[in-house]
DNA sequence: CATCCACGGGAAAAACAGGGTC
DNA sequence: GACCCTGTTTTTCCCGTGGATG
């Protein structure tokens, strides 16, 4: 029933982007001049997750490189590679200029590295709020070569922790802001990936309207709730997707996401959230006497906190209230 | 208004990683 | 492989801020 598995995998790329034609010319305005071998203006993409923002930095940038051969691209995660380092490294990296860096460089190093290129390089820094010292964004932006495309859900998370200059200088740069799709283009995105993926008639139309639905305008969690349904159809030896596959599929989508976020926790981080979600809400003292007891090595208060913040960041806990009334509780 | 907590920033210390050397 | 060295990452300690409560 599954014809072609890639096109219902979260980083696939479609030739056609859909939906998105506005933000994406918008963008390609911004990038404009890297064709005349100029600097172009930095771009910040804002919106809620699954709205397209990836994407669209990623189509743009295909494009740009059919059009311009005398320019480098890169893509960051920094929610996976959340520090300097990592970074930095990702960016020589895609210029092939790691050969020999370790991780006693100097960060310093690094960056001379990437003052040295010739060519215009753009930089996809998405998840950018994510980067915990703030005082990279500087030190690149000061990088003559370089342009940014910053991603971030809110704006304010990504301007918070800077400072009040390079605040301004951001805000300065082609803001493009991206809105939750709407029903009926989640529906016919789902419809797209369908008709390229898997054998005719495998997805109602009502499937479609529900998977949508479900997915509250996050392109994203459509997709994988597809792609889940597809999975455990295909397993079943059924040649279309049953609507019992769609509703195992909308929680199991959900679970796969938690699953990844806790797949990244430390022991201690796990023991912090697992005592939640045994215990339910709790209040701070209790949460941390309850941690202590569970493992052999507790670590201090301060340090907990970080972690609830994480986890919080991860949206697997969260909290309510301040002060000394304030409790945690696990996300469901 | 005083007091109690919790929060989170910052600095310093400790643990860690990975390369280089013998 | 045992060891040092360097820079990174995590943890801890200290402390000001501020909300909630009596």
């Amino acid at each position: 029933m599954i014809q072609d598995a890639r096109v219902l995998q979260d980083d696939y790329l479609p030739r056609e982007i859909v939906h998105r034609h506005e933000e994406m010319s918008q963008l390609a305005t911004a990038l404009e001049p890297v064709v005349e071998g100029d600097r172009p203006q930095h771009a910040l993409l804002t919106g809620p997750s699954g709205s397209g923002k990836t994407c669209i930095a990623r189509a743009t940038l295909d494009r740009l490189q059919e059009q311009v051969l005398d320019v480098h691209t890169a893509h960051v995660d920094c929610w996976l590679h959340p520090n300097d380092f990592r970074i930095l490294y990702k960016l020589l990296e895609s210029l092939g200029t790691t050969y020999d860096i370790h991780r006693s460089t100097p960060l310093d190093e690094l960056l001379e590295r990437l003052r040295e290129i010739d060519k215009p390089y753009l930089v996809v820094l998405d998840e950018a709020d994510q980067i915990d010292d703030p005082d990279l964004l500087r030190r690149l932006y000061s990088i003559s070569g370089l342009t940014m495309i910053l991603i971030t859900n809110h704006e304010r998370d990504l301007f918070r922790p800077l400072d009040e200059r390079l605040q301004s200088r951001l805000r300065s740069s082609d803001t493009i802001e991206f809105d939750s799709y709407r029903r009926d283009e989640l529906v016919s995105i789902l419809s797209d990936r369908a008709a390229w993926g898997l054998t005719d008639g495998a997805l109602t139309t009502d499937q479609r309207q529900r998977i949508a639905e479900t997915a509250c305008g996050n392109a994203r969690d459509a997709i994988s709730i597809l792609r889940s349904a597809a999975r455990h159809a295909e397993r079943k030896g059924s040649d279309r997707i049953r609507d019992s596959d769609i509703e195992t599929a909308i929680p199991a989508a959900r679970a796969e996401l938690r699953q990844k976020s806790l797949d990244r926790l430390t022991t201690d981080q796990l023991a912090v959230y697992d005592v939640l979600r045994e215990c339910g809400e709790l209040m701070p003292k209790e949460l941390l006497a309850r941690y202590e007891e569970r493992v052999d090595d507790p670590k201090s208060m301060r340090t907990v906190r970080k972690y609830l913040r994480k986890l919080e960041q991860y949206n697997l806990v969260e909290s309510s209230g301040h002060g000394p009334s304030r409790t945690y509780s696990a996300v469901s």
